[in-house]
DNA sequence: TGTCCCATCCAAAGCGGTTTGAAACCGATT
DNA sequence: AATCGGTTTCAAACCGCTTTGGATGGGACA
């Protein structure tokens, strides 16, 4: 069933029929509201092809998934994400297309979508000190969003970002306020812009109360299970271990964890860790009682925040850059204590 | 820069540009390379919307992920399996389109997804015990392929899934063997159709050895963190508690293992744990040496296998169902060992 | 009664490709 | 020179919708 199809059986032109469904003024009441009827009875839907020819707009926007031989992208963090991003999209009638690539094809992608005119808009995932994909996307002239920021970048976007400097400084403070002093931190890749500025919050907590970093103390890797275990282990095995530790994610705190029990220390007594929560649908904090003590920003929201904004700026591409900054919250748990007494008594 | 535009450029019509980008026979040789080289200099790309509209294709894929009331999809799980998927999609000039919907709307989401012509063929994510889907796509009328099977559904269906019932037998036996005979289940939720299976291999195990089943020892709850914690802690506290335990995921295995660790057990020693190891890219199972001992599968393998399928099925729409079942591996890792004695002994 | 203005509806021209049916061209054959 | 078959090209229709630029008709007003 198509628009002509229904317009002859209304005994109506095709022009009027559009009109009727699409809310225009310029047609009676009652004749909208026997299309409507006529619509719903003959389960019309409009080709979406078809409009999307006829407006020149695609109703969707785009997502480029870098894969493999560069980092992956394609984890846990990023599907909650893109969940929340999903969500807006439907709720306003907007497809979500994700355009999978080998990453040495990722610029092609950007363009690529573009030119074919499959997106009215995109958003940038992971971005990087220095971004190339920011003077990219001005130059393939499409709204766009950046989850995160770009340091180094001096061209104008719009973005939705966690404010990871403070979550991190806040952390850092909290744990030295118990008295931690050799604190480590299991840092994601540091080319990637968050991981710059949580180390720098980590950096700058602790430059404030006079205490020199360790780099033995500071490591930088991807935010997996494994990578987390290896980073931990690490430190643990010092001579002069970490009595605390600042992980990544969800994912790096449980290999950091396990690092942790497998050299019989226990979370909060002997070792305190704080992790950074995206609050993970599949992999909550715990349930009434946090497993560990985090900060806390939900990425699922921040999904649904940069497709509302996304939205907006597609709707009026004249609306300048847009920002929005998230706090993140600091949630104590049960993995975090005050420093344990050296273990030779001093007195 | 569009077809017209390209054609008057070179002097010729549209008909006989667009077959000469085509690949169409009827072009002298001569004139395709003029025209090939004239489309690569204006950096032309044909717009896809014209496209879709004229072939009557959309050259895209659709997957409906339906949100959060009922149960939760947005997983590892499934993010592995879109990634694989989109790979696939994008080698072969396809678009994948994620609708996001609110689960009470998903059986429209499918029928709009066609109704709208916004994309060529389905997967369905997750089937279900009888999952009514079946029918529903039947009625649709587009091309699908099933990630999993749906038990109960005697229509026909192509489907791409791994052996799970043969997955748990034999990490059943393998425990047997081992000695163990208190052997507890953390299974997923036991709607859905891989958890039945899983189910089905255990008790089968079990009951081969003549070993009859024990409702405590059997848990189905969603594949998190804490639902695994959970269910295996309340096994661990049994008075009669498991010597070893089958987690059927690498979430639900840490969970598991965090609910033995903080009774002061060891893995592998104390109690004995099998997972399911989707191959998570970020959440891998150890490195050279797996932490558990695990069934494992590629998620990300069956995404790309599921494509491939679906993508022959929309090219031959005539091809009948087609299926593939994939077998886990057994891997041995640290988190399985003999029997421990009884801590009272018996004779 | 004739004009004018609205409200309402419609024909036709896009959007940018593909595809059908026919025309033009060319050398070979009679 | 006329005919023919094959190759190459093109004009125009079409996909299903939106949107422009009228047309139509009826009531208000002079």
């Amino acid at each position: 069933m198509n628009l002509k199809e229904l317009a002859a059986k209304l005994g109506l032109s095709p022009t009027t029929v559009s009109r009727a469904l699409n809310g225009y003024p310029e047609v009676n009441e009652s004749t909208r509201e026997r299309v409507m009827a006529a619509a719903k009875r003959h389960n019309y839907r409009p080709n979406t092809r078809a409009i999307r020819l006829a407006t020149g707009r695609a109703f969707a926007i785009g997502h480029v998934i870098p894969l493999a031989t560069r980092h992956e992208i394609v984890n846990p963090i990023f599907a909650d994400f893109i969940a929340g991003a999903g969500e807006t999209y439907s709720r306003n009638g907007y497809d979500m297309v994700l355009s999978v690539v080998p990453d040495e094809n990722e610029d092609d992608a950007y363009r690529d979508l573009k030119a074919r005119g499959s997106v009215d808009g995109m958003i940038l995932h992971a971005p990087l000190m220095n971004d190339p994909r920011i003077a990219l996307m001005h130059d393939v002239g499409l709204p766009f969003v950046v989850h995160g920021r770009a340091t180094g970048t001096d061209l104008p976007y719009s973005w939705v970002d966690v404010n990871n400097r403070r979550a991190f400084l806040r952390a850092t403070e909290f744990l030295l306020d118990l008295g931690h002093t050799r604190i480590g931190l299991v840092n994601g890749l540091e080319h990637m812009d968050f991981a710059i500025r949580r180390r720098s919050g980590y950096v700058g907590a602790l430059g404030a109360r006079g205490i020199t970093q360790d780099p033995a103390l500071m490591s930088s890797d991807e935010m997996t299970e494994v990578a987390g275990y290896r980073a931990a282990g690490r430190m643990l095995d010092l001579p002069d271990p970490p009595t605390a530790l600042l992980a990544a994610s969800m994912i790096s705190g449980m290999g950091a964890r396990r690092a942790v029990e497998e050299r019989g220390m226990e979370m909060g007594r002997d070792i305190s860790i704080i992790i950074h929560d995206d609050d993970l649908s599949y992999m909550k904090n715990g349930e009434d009682v946090p497993i560990f003590t985090a900060t806390r920003s939900s990425v699922r929201e921040a999904g649904r925040l940069a497709a509302e904004m996304l939205l907006a700026l597609v709707q009026d591409p004249t609306m300048g850059p847009q920002t929005r900054m998230l706090e993140a919250e600091l949630i104590i748990g049960q993995s975090t204590g005050p420093a344990p007494k050296p273990a030779i008594p001093k007195g």
